[in-house]
DNA sequence: CTGTATTGATAGTAATACTATTATATTAGT
DNA sequence: ACTAATATAATAGTATTACTATCAATACAG
């Protein structure tokens, strides 16, 4: 993958920031720093201040490329859900039975990140992780609907709308693929959060990563006639 | 209901609060009056000093009862899942078909809260908005771990467990009970919250409510040997 | 009517979430 | 090489938040 998506980068609404923290190298290090301090310390207890102190620079340089931490937070998810797409399209490339390509968007989507590196300043392990807590943070809160309005979400919507396709390519009549698909994948995050942290909400297995597993019978058995 | 719950209260665990809310006027006054201001303006812009303001008191009184604002939302929570066992115990009562009794429950765990009002300070529609919207940040934080070991969790632990007991009646073979159910439980949560602000995410039927449908049939086929 | 508990009133602190100003360093164009 | 524009750093300041502390007023219980 290294290869191919060297030259290419999630797009992000520009909306979200107010500089594009990829034009500079500040940038990138707000952007690595904060994937890296969020993980660590929780987005509650994480503040501008303390990425400003540990990238060496300051709060307000920082105020420059994010008006808040809610927006650097929704940059954040913005990106993930961009390189997921990418992920995906790239993952189904040549893949023509709609079974198939279900079942592999399925495995992508519910999967262990593990450590990729196609891009040199974001580790995106541990994006994954912050994106399993934190994600939702991002649009369960008052301004939803502005952002939303302003294409905030557009990337987690596509890709929603892409695996619902799918879906209806297998199953025509499969009245609620959005529903299965959003299900799928926020249900994914959690499971992997409850596993770490409320396991008694799940059934893990020692040693086995029974969370694809899962979500695979579970959409095949829901959308066959 | 009304007359049946009129005496039981949902147990929360007395390690949230400092003072037990519903011991005093005051208590209740907090709790009706957060319920009420969270649902209006939400949990983050939601601060002690505003919350006092409205009922009258003042801030120190109400730091009496609640160490932060973060135990009043394991508390609301908390009340919330042990009053939805209660709901679920009794709409079980007297069904002795398996597949009956699950039906059941997901209908309970999935549909809409109505104006219910067994409990004169606690307004349950309100409280199943803001559970919806807010509750998954009570256990999205860092300091879950301790709280979970403290038992904060456990009213919707058991909840879960009593759920996954009716499912392994049906098909004793089926590996993840759990899982299904606490997909069910927070994904019927998010379809809710998708369908009033990222509808692209769900699929609405005006005027229907698709929502407990859906999860039907996604537990049933699941199971389904 | 006295001790105890509850609430109210007020004040204060440290941290957070910003905004503003000015200085300095870098780079880009001519 | 000089100027202008731009980016960042350094510093300071404000309003709000998330508390803690103190003391007075009230209630009520024995």
């Amino acid at each position: 993958m290294k290869e191919i998506l060297v030259h290419m980068r999630p797009e992000v609404n520009a909306c979200i920031y107010l500089k594009d923290p990829e034009s500079s190298d500040l940038g990138r290090r707000i952007i690595t720093g904060s994937i890296e301090m969020i993980d660590e310390i929780g987005f509650e207890r994480f503040t501008f201040r303390k990425l400003a102190k540990a990238i060496r620079s300051t709060e307000a340089s920082i105020y420059r490329y994010f008006e808040s931490k809610h927006k650097l937070l929704l940059y954040i998810t913005a990106w993930y859900w961009g390189w997921m797409e990418y992920r995906l399209v790239f993952s189904l490339a040549n893949i023509d039975s709609p079974r198939k390509r279900l079942t592999q968007a399925i495995e992508v989507l519910t999967e262990q990140v593990t450590e990729d590196r196609s891009f040199r300043h974001i580790n995106e392990a541990k994006l994954n992780h912050i994106v399993i807590a934190e994600s939702s943070k991002a649009y369960l809160n008052k301004s939803v609907d502005q952002e939303n309005q302003a294409g905030v979400f557009t990337g987690y919507k596509k890709l929603v709308e892409r695996v619902s396709k799918i879906i209806l390519e297998i199953n025509p009549k499969y009245q609620y693929p959005h529903m299965l698909v959003s299900t799928v994948i926020e249900g994914a995050q959690y499971q992997r959060y409850f596993a770490e942290h409320l396991p008694k909400l799940t059934d893990v297995v020692k040693g086995k990563d029974v969370i694809p597993r899962f979500y695979q019978e579970l959409v095949f058995r829901s959308i066959d006639t």
